[in-house]
This record gives C-alpha cells, structure tokens and sequence, in this order.
DNA sequence: AACGCGGGGGT
DNA sequence: ACCCCAGCGTT
C-alpha cells in the first residue's frame, strides 16, 4: 500500500540525509552559484558537470563577472561539455541579471522562468533551492522515481505528462522543505532508483513501490519515442602557412554555433583525395599549395548524430596567397599554439592533439 | 508537438 | 548497441 503524502516525504527526505553527496553547489543559498550549476547539469551527470562548475566559480565567483566577459571566453570555458547553447544563453542571463535586475536574480519561479536558458525544471530548482519556494522540480530523475514509486504509466515522451507528474508532486512537496524535498528525489534517482538494475530489495520503498510491488520496474517510466541518428559527412581542410592555421567560428544555426572549426565541404559522404584536391583546386592555383597530409578518418559519435570526419592538411607556400584565402574564406589566421585557447569541438580537438600537438 | 542540440558513462 | 544524464529554444 502506498503511504501517506507525508510519510513518502518524510522517508525521502530522511534517505537523503544519510546519502547526499558532498557537492560545492549545495554549501550556498547563492542563487548565482546555484542557478549556473543548474545550467551546467543540464543533461549533463554530476561527475561531468563538477570540474566546470568549479572552473566557472574561480573565474566567475559573482555574476557581474561572467556579465563582464565576451561569449568567446564563455564558450572556451564551457568547451567539452556539449549543448553550447547554454553557454550562449548562460551569458545572456547574467548580462540581463546584471543590467535589468541590478545585479540579483528574481527571487520567484514566475520570474526566473523570463530567464534565458532557464525553463521550467531549473525555475524550479533555483526557486526551491535558493528561496524556499514550493514548486516541484521534474527531470530524468523525478519522472523515473514517480512513475515507478506511484505506477504513472504516461509516456514521458510527450510534453504534456509533464503536467501529470507535476500534479503529483504538488500534493506530495512540504511546504516548509521544498528544496531539500526537490534535492532527495532527485539524488534518489541518480544513486539507487536508477534506471536499470535498482537495488530494490534494499529500498526505503519496497514495501509499497508500485513497479516493484508489480514487477514493472524495467517497463517504467514508459518512454516510447526514440532519437532518429542521423549520418554526417565533414569534410576539413586545414590550411598552413608555417606555424599558422586557418579557423573560423560556425555560423548558421547548426551544430557547434560559435565554436571554433576549419574550412568545411559537408557533403553526404566523405571524398576521397582527389575529389578532396578537387575542392582545393577551385580555390587556389595548383602551383601555390601542397598535401601535406591526410587524417585517419574520426567517427564522432553523438546522441542524435553520427559526424565521420577527415581532415585535409595543404600547405599554402606564398604568404600572400594565405592572407587572400583567408580573407575570401571569411576565417582567421592563428597560429598553431593558440589554438589550444580559443573555443573548439572536441572533434577539432581530438585532430589538433593528434596532428598539431 | 516535434525537432535540434554534445559529450560521456553505464550496462 | 543502446540508454540516459539536475532540459531548453525554435519551429
């Protein structure tokens, strides 16, 4: 039989004291320090999420500063750990915090959630964390503990459940702990109702988990729509001129937007050398470069993607002949060295270590 | 409502 | 190979 409202609380609330990790983000009622951590975590695990967060407080320690910087130091900061949109919209909130808000986030979720980047579940978190607000957090974790503990069997593919957990969860938070309330169920899904294999015979639960009752752990939360994975073909040419490089920032609403790449020929599958020195030839005159060499080819695989990629290296021989390819290709000369500082995918970085470095 | 967006870790 | 992770913005 389930427990009451309360007694759930009251038993999740108690596992957590006795297995919360020890995270920096916890330590503070800082909203700052607690809205970038929830931006950090999105999608993102814990333990990938931790180094960059302490990165971006010993850079960042108030919002003023992150305010401060240009988006290209934002984005070198936050590189390697994907979603790059949340970089972008990291510093447009702290620019809108800084000059709209005098500097100190909204102290309700109606508010926060006119935030860039912050949506409903970080609202919430912030919210409930900073100021004690009663507002329900749903993530991966929630919609897993909830749909198991209380057997919901909506598709949590459609965005409409949302409202449904939402509901439950209402009735169940205390209105005096909601942020410790919002903190134990989710670390209860990330430490022990995990998505598969959960230790249930040794859950505070058992006794009245509706898919442990009903043998339906591994069917719940249902979840019906999957990502389509989709093949692309980048094709690089790298350009050098002695210890010199030609990079630009992606453009154009795709992937990596903003970060750092080279020349790029996306066709639907990769070219092989002479169709790659084809490419080159229509740029430069055939007595003016030469293949220095060829990568192996990358598979960069991502959740939604699959990108092979191989990259071209042609030695430019005339300086002149450099500095007008760069400038009809629209990128930048950089010298091999400083790359290591600017904003890349970590498919160029991945090159750069094998080739350059 | 559907889709695009990263990278890494667990099984 | 497949799943999931302290989701959000755009279309």
């Amino acid at each position: 039989m389930a427990e009451s409202n309360q007694a759930f609380s009251n038993i999740l609330i108690r596992w957590y004291e006795r297995h919360k990790r020890d995270l920096p983000w916890r330590e503070t009622k800082d909203p700052y320090a607690i809205w970038l951590s929830e931006i950090i975590l999105q999608q993102t695990r814990v333990a990938q999420g931790l180094p960059y967060f302490q990165k971006f407080i010993a850079r960042f320690p108030a919002v003023g500063s992150l305010a401060q910087a240009s988006q290209e130091e934002v984005l070198a900061l936050w590189q390697g750990l994907g979603y790059y949109s949340r970089a972008r919209n990291l510093h447009a909130c702290a620019q809108m915090v800084a000059s709209q808000y005098d500097g100190k986030f909204p102290n309700t979720y109606k508010e926060l959630l006119q935030l860039k980047g912050v949506g409903a579940y970080t609202a919430a978190a912030i919210a409930s964390f900073a100021f004690n607000e009663a507002v329900p957090v749903v993530d991966g974790n929630v919609y897993r503990v909830v749909s198991r503990v209380f057997g919901l069997h909506d598709d949590i593919s459609n965005a409409s459940t949302r409202k449904v957990f939402e509901g439950r969860l209402v009735s169940l938070i205390p209105s005096d702990t909601p942020g410790e309330f919002n903190q134990a169920i989710m670390e209860f899904g990330a430490l022990h109702c995990t998505p598969s294999a959960p230790d249930c015979k040794n859950c505070v639960f058992s006794h009245s988990c509706f898919a442990f009752r009903n043998n339906e752990v591994a069917n719940l939360p249902v979840k019906t729509k999957k990502v389509k994975v989709l093949n692309r073909y980048f094709n690089y040419f790298v350009f050098q001129f002695g210890e010199e490089v030609l990079m630009g920032s992606r453009k154009d609403k795709d992937i990596w937007l903003g970060l750092h790449d080279f020349f790029i020929r996306e066709k639907d599958e990769l070219l092989d050398e002479d169709a790659a020195l084809g490419e080159v030839k229509r740029l430069i005159s055939p007595e003016s470069w030469e293949l220095i060499d060829i990568s192996a080819t990358y598979k960069h695989v991502l959740t939604h993607r699959i990108i092979y990629a191989r990259f071209f290296r042609v030695r430019i021989l005339m300086h002149e002949d450099f500095r007008l390819l760069s400038e009809r290709l629209g990128l930048n000369t950089i010298s091999i060295s400083d790359t290591a500082g600017i904003s890349k995918p970590v498919l160029i970085t991945n090159y750069l270590n094998d080739t350059l470095f």
